[in-house]
DNA sequence: ACGCCAATTTAAAACGTTGTAAATTTGTGG
DNA sequence: CCACAAATTTACAACGTTTTAAATTGGCGT
């Protein structure tokens, strides 16, 4: 290629050299401990993993120069020579781009890797709505110890396959599998029959919910908790068929806009998110009803934004920051090798303020 | 320790091995493409890299041999040997959290890193305010090859740290520091002029605008793009004082209904952001002031959130994903040695829909 | 057939760590 | 003082890659 080009082509002038980080000169390595202490590299390793047979005398000293020379393991030698990568891989859904889902689990789980040697890589999915490609790439290349991801399907693949493999994951909701797995969730059945509850109690004599996309696991609790509310207490509902949770904002507000202004609308709303609830409220309110005396919303919050705004949203906690922290430190004992029938946690939605 | 503990402690049954992930066995590495070619490991290695002194036949078997079985070189012995990381470590805020910031910045920069051998890794701030800490842990330890942030103070600690060593890095925002760095900022400056200008071409008598915390650089660029704009009109303003961007929304909330029941409030308000514009919102409906006739807000808005939920505040767009996507590729060319001077871009603001 | 240069391939060492097996030191009883 | 076991330390190899320097091959003029 480029057969016919000119050849007085000019030499691009190396204008600067490349920016490499310092060759990092003189970090320490065992190598530096074993010379100024006078043992082995061996020994020293030994004495840094606190290993049975090192005397408690060289021990000691050894982990008293390691400090004061601030030895750091190299990660890359341990990884490559241990098999163990030390990491921890998060699957970012594009969904969770939104109110901070995602950061917020990933400030949680940093939480609970901070003690740790474990580093936190994110891997986003770019290809298909699942990413089991993401999580496959993961398995074979052995590029990280434990995976964390969230939003899942009862039968979904990427557990299947993770199980399959036996490769130590926290998944963030639950699935349908016969064979078990480590989870952290939130109780979408609680929430939704506490919002249906509350807005019967309110005294709203039709209620309604926006429901997550069928597909995920959380839509059956979400629906059988707002169902069996209404059956208890024997009151109208309805259930919109051409919404979900994921749909934009618009479509939300317009559904509702649109709905009101019919014959028999609800007038109680249980909103499992922040973003359906603002909608839900401007699409009212451009019908010209008010919040709180003509209509009411209990809405699942997942930061301080919906009450802090608008106080007369009744609303139901869900910790995300702490839901990452638990994932984290399940994720952990599972590497460490707990059986994961006592790795599962059912969050109890949350009816006072968060605690920060 | 423990000295007078019972000696009859049982033994914790060992209940399950370890989970480690399956040894990977038969992983393919350099030495099976040179068993399988018959060729030396040396020339496998050179001819996966292109080396020039390969000869064109040979390249190509290799590289065939390479893809069929799935090869991958192991991150962690190049990492060991060559000293290059291939990681790029992005420095995650608390303030973040909001409203998707993070998140939309770390899809664009992952999207940037694609089809690089760049693992995105995020390093959260616990400590202190600013994360120099994290900073310094990076440069010491090679932790990363280049590193990310976001909300720059005019001289922030953590790029004269990084500049002092000649650490590859991108900011989010500007510094005001005599020596260059790559950085991709939005021209605050233009959004303010812009907004105030919009306001004012409504018809509005007295403008405000909820600025970002002094200590942040673009506080300074807000502060003159609005000031210029009412100057030029000569138009009556105010500046709150006791509140800023990272306020809690419901002290902004409170601000706002509490001012529009004094006398001369403002009837014009530049938003930079989601949360400052929906507490403005509902601030100035509890005092019954109506959006669009008696008062109107021009917002700066990063998702689709605000536009959708409420079309009557007019607002302009800043693409984070975009600014994180060229972050990522400002980093690559720094890392590859190009001079910062070039490395730097101002994101003009977008008035029109952004295209995802 | 020889020498020599260029083109191409190769062996060996190294990065920093850990596992295996062997070596050294220490302590004890005879 | 010796044998012997226990306690403690050590040398060496290996993980998979890149780099340095050396070896092999082929071509070509003499």
């Amino acid at each position: 290629m480029q057969r016919n080009a000119p050849v007085s082509r000019i030499e691009k002038p190396a204008d600067s050299e490349p920016a490499r980080s310092p060759p990092r000169a003189g970090k320490p390595t065992l190598k530096t401990i074993a010379e100024l202490t006078g043992l082995a590299i061996t020994t020293v390793s030994r004495a840094l993993g606190n290993a049975p047979q090192i005397s408690e005398n060289t021990r000691r000293r050894v982990h008293e120069v390691a400090a004061e020379i601030g030895y750091l393991p190299d990660r890359a030698a341990q990884r490559l020579k241990t098999g163990r990568t030390n990491v921890i891989s998060v699957l970012l859904d594009p969904h969770e781009e939104i109110l901070g889902f995602g950061t917020s689990i990933m400030h949680g789980l940093a939480r609970a890797l901070q003690a740790t040697p474990y580093h936190l890589i994110v891997t986003p999915n770019f290809l298909d709505g699942s990413n089991v490609d993401a999580v496959n790439y993961i398995i074979r290349n052995g590029m990280a110890d434990g995976l964390i991801f969230s939003r899942t399907e009862p039968f979904d693949p990427r557990v299947r396959l993770l199980l399959e493999n036996g490769f130590p994951f926290v998944t963030h909701g639950r699935t349908e599998f016969s064979t078990p797995h480590a989870f952290v969730d939130y109780d979408n059945y609680a929430f939704a029959y506490e919002a249906a509850k509350r807005l019967i109690v309110k005294g709203r004599r039709k209620v309604t919910i926006i429901l997550p996309p069928k597909r995920l696991t959380f839509y059956q609790h979400m629906r059988h908790g707002f169902m069996t509310a209404v059956r208890e207490a024997g009151i109208a509902y309805e259930i919109p068929e051409t919404l979900d949770l994921d749909s934009p904002a618009d479509l939300i507000r317009d559904y509702v806009r649109r709905r009101s202004a019919e014959p028999d609308p609800p007038d109680g709303f249980a909103c499992p998110g922040e973003v359906s609830a603002l909608a839900t409220i401007t699409g009212m309110s451009d019908q010209g009803f008010t919040l709180g005396t003509e209509y009411d919303i209990v809405a699942k919050q997942t930061s301080l934004l919906l009450s802090q705004i608008q106080p007369k949203v009744e609303t139901i906690y869900e910790d995300l920051k702490a839901a990452g922290e638990a994932m984290g430190q399940l994720l952990l004992q599972r590497i460490g090798g707990e059986p994961v029938e006592d790795l599962t946690i059912l969050q109890d939605p949350q009816f006072g303020f968060p605690t920060p």
